[in-house]
DNA sequence: TACAGTGAGTGTACGTTGTACACGCGTCGG
DNA sequence: CCGACGCGTGTACAACGTACACTCACTGTA
């Protein structure tokens, strides 16, 4: 899991195999990200992908993906890869809105997404271009500051995703219920804590059904923080 | 690592030993907090945390804590506890920017934090004060939006503690090393992103020293959202 | 004083993870 | 025809979380 600072998968080019190989890159990250969008990030293990692939040990991927960590980079990238970047309008913010919607769409899709881009910076060929994007769209104001307005819009979008995500897990943790079945199970553990009557506006929060804006408010949540961008633009 | 539904640490009271035990739930919690603050998340397993107890084996610590996400979970709610919530002003910015700025200096103690939090959902009695005091703060506010709004908060400050730690995990993938030796150790790659000419934006920003407002900015970015959010207030 | 009971901590063992290393098979160039 | 090299396999190891059975030492009761 260790590696050098200079090594990363970017930097080793696939070996673009002479003869005739079974494996590619592309065939490895399209299974790796099968299994992660049917069963959750921690499934797509180095041996389910290779067992997945035909092959009989994990040890065959190593050529192409150099290390577990090298197959997530490409697997961020690749979910990167369906975001894409239109030509700028010029105006700023629409622009910016419809990355992170775009963005927010993928997640949506491969909700292991925002579990696993914590992990390491974002340095594949398709973030840096979706990361050059929303610099471009920022780019009347200094290098900095556009990268901390493009970071802010970037942890709403991930932060926002993870919430989801993490509903997903506790499902999965349960079973596979519908929306009752989960209540239900999470039910005991609110009583436990409505109960003791410390927290009277989680209490509320809870008594009004638990809920919060999340994959149908994401636009409006993405527009109270572009007000307050635009308040600040020169 | 798996767990039932309804087996949080904070079900199972902690074992309160009737005998003299040399272990306790906060011996334990204090050496982990210890131990991951000094060498980051991963290094706090259960054999470390042990053995730093003077514990030969792993296995005492289960009677205490349940399971790893136990330990994890007591870790996040001690973290919470060194946040202070003091008397609500009656001004829900006032508050609300007074609960982030103190949830980001324990962030800024304990580095782990947001690598860790997004693990599980926050149930500890800690968390959920500093969630209620948030929600009394937006108690004007029907609670789905209010927890919206809050959320959103969240996602800023814990989103932007995530891209320091990540720049604190390459630095010790590194060694330990100065700003400059830790320029020099990531220059090679994005020298080599840089000389694909593909990236302008991209480039004029690492030109620029490649640099973003974190610690020192976060006060500012924190007043832009809230700006967005005061924008939308009845 | 004797004995059962309980509670704290130990030791051993298993399954799973990522991955290092050495080996066999196949196809190609000389 | 034959060595070299590309490609995949098999075996093995360390570290992780943790289940299970166990040994002490102390305590309350008879």
């Amino acid at each position: 899991m260790a590696e050098a600072p200079g090594s990363l998968v970017w930097s080793l080019p696939e070996p673009p195999g002479g003869q005739q190989p079974n494996l590619s890159r592309d065939r490895i990250v399209r299974a790796a990200l099968k299994i992660a969008d049917a069963e959750g990030a921690p499934a797509a293990t180095m041996r389910r992908v290779a067992t997945a692939l035909g092959s009989s040990t994990p040890m065959s991927l190593y050529r192409y993906v150099g290390s577990k960590d090298g197959l997530v980079d490409l697997m961020l990238d690749a979910a990167c890869g369906e975001v894409s970047t239109p030509a700028p309008s010029g105006d700023w913010r629409a622009d910016l809105r419809a990355l992170a919607l775009a963005n927010w769409d993928m997640m949506q899709r491969h909700q292991w997404f925002a579990e696993l881009v914590h992990t390491r910076p974002p340095l594949g060929p398709n973030a840096l271009r979706l990361t050059d994007y929303g610099l471009g769209a920022l780019s009347f104001l200094d290098p900095a500051t556009a990268m901390t307005y493009l970071g802010m819009v970037n942890s709403l979008t991930i932060g926002t995703a993870l919430q989801l995500a993490e509903e997903l897990k506790m499902r999965r943790r349960v079973g596979l219920p519908t929306d009752d079945d989960l209540r239900a199970a999470v039910k005991p553990i609110h009583d436990e804590i409505v109960a003791t009557g410390r927290y009277p506006n989680y209490n509320r929060w809870a008594a009004d059904g638990g809920r919060f804006h999340n994959a149908a408010g994401f636009p409006l949540m993405l527009d109270i923080l572009l007000d307050g961008l635009a308040a600040r633009m020169p």
